[in-house]
DNA sequence: CATAAAATCACGGAAAATCATGAGATGGAA
DNA sequence: TTCCATCTCATGATTTTCCGTGATTTTATG
């Protein structure tokens, strides 16, 4: 039997898939948890051979709660459940360390097909998420397309959250001319025309 | 027995919520869709009692079908099963005729007390959308809150798209003067600092 | 019609953003 | 070590935004 903990701060679906799963040959759900907060707490306590992890919780999300989970837990493999179909999620998840990454979608077949496979040392992917990330691929080829560094991510951090360039330099300890030296780069590489389109691109980006 | 449907666009969801309904006495989950546009395409040929509605759906969200569903089926009750806590949704909902309120962070014994609620003429909404509710109306009892005239939405729009006052002025054929008036309304209504927290507003109410 | 709300226009000035351009410092990768 | 990207700082100019204030016209509504 592979014991399987989900994940998820929908109770209505952690209820639901656990049920479906149940009715699974080789398949146990042992745990149920609403948060990975709450998962951290009682991870190296459990015996679990997989988690069904879903991303957007509140306090902290699956994606970032994964250093923790292997820390914890080396062995145990992680499949995302999510709702969100984009490329920086399953960028960001591969990069994080999972072994798979399914839609909310997808229904309980493709759940255990993926359970089996990734318990089988294979990796799953969805067809979406894989289209997506091919698609992502082009999107890169794209020469409007051009990563922003770190400080210019702080930089637009900030400029989201409507300080001038004055007291983005004050806050960073850095001279005005530097702020605005970042924030024309952004411009630029962004492709926007003022503030109001970083805002956009942030949001767009989900870079806050 | 209460003929329920399950309008939601994640199968998983749909199939685990189905599984427990299926087992509360005097339910009976007749139907599953997974949007609003297949929804409507059988609505008037079956024979439902209750639709638990999921907001999120690609083409037509659940909010929005709400005028042709009653229009196809007057005494059908519909319970929104949502995964946003927003007073917004909430109060749209209810404009829209919905019978009651539901996250999809509650339990299977809540979803059932909310059908039983409903099909006894009674309307049932969360605890939470409730305190939600409470809120928001607090806020609308906040001198800063405040709604924006017509004309104030439209620079607000155009100030979203990038556009400078005088780009504004130009396009609407007024004075530089009239469109730098509406902006500083705009940011006095809304409390921001600047046109970046303009947008911030915009996207947070939809106003874009 | 009267009153209020909304939309319009205007002036002057301070602050901030945007643009063009150049250049030194740093730290990591080839 | 050389090279490159990044981060840093700077000057000078122009445009745009933001602020305070006040006023007229238009529109909606009781």
């Amino acid at each position: 039997m592979i014991k399987v903990a989900i994940v998820d701060d929908h109770k209505l679906f952690r209820q639901g898939l656990g049920v479906i799963l149940a009715s699974k040959e080789d398949i146990e759900v042992v745990e149920k948890y609403e948060s990975a907060v709450h998962l951290l707490k009682y991870l190296k306590h459990i015996d679990v051979d997989l988690l069904l992890l879903d991303i957007d919780m509140p306090e902290l999300d699956g994606i970032s709660a994964m250093p923790k989970i292997l820390e914890a837990k080396p062995d145990v493999k992680v499949l995302i459940l999510s709702m969100h179909l984009s490329s920086k999620k399953i960028q960001e998840s591969v990069a994080a360390g999972v072994n798979g990454y399914l839609l909310k979608t997808s229904d309980d077949d493709e759940v255990a097909q993926a359970i089996y496979d990734v318990m089988d040392g294979k990796e799953y992917f969805s067809k979406e998420a894989h289209a997506e990330l091919i698609n992502s691929f082009r999107q890169k080829d794209d020469p409007r397309y051009v990563e922003l560094t770190k400080r210019e991510k702080e930089i637009l951090n900030l400029v989201c959250q409507e300080f001038s360039s004055q007291e983005i330099a004050k806050q960073l300890s850095i001279s005005i001319h530097t702020a605005e030296t970042h924030r024309r780069n952004l411009l630029h590489k962004t492709d926007c025309k003022n503030s109001v389109g970083l805002v956009k691109y942030a949001i767009e980006n989900e870079l806050i």
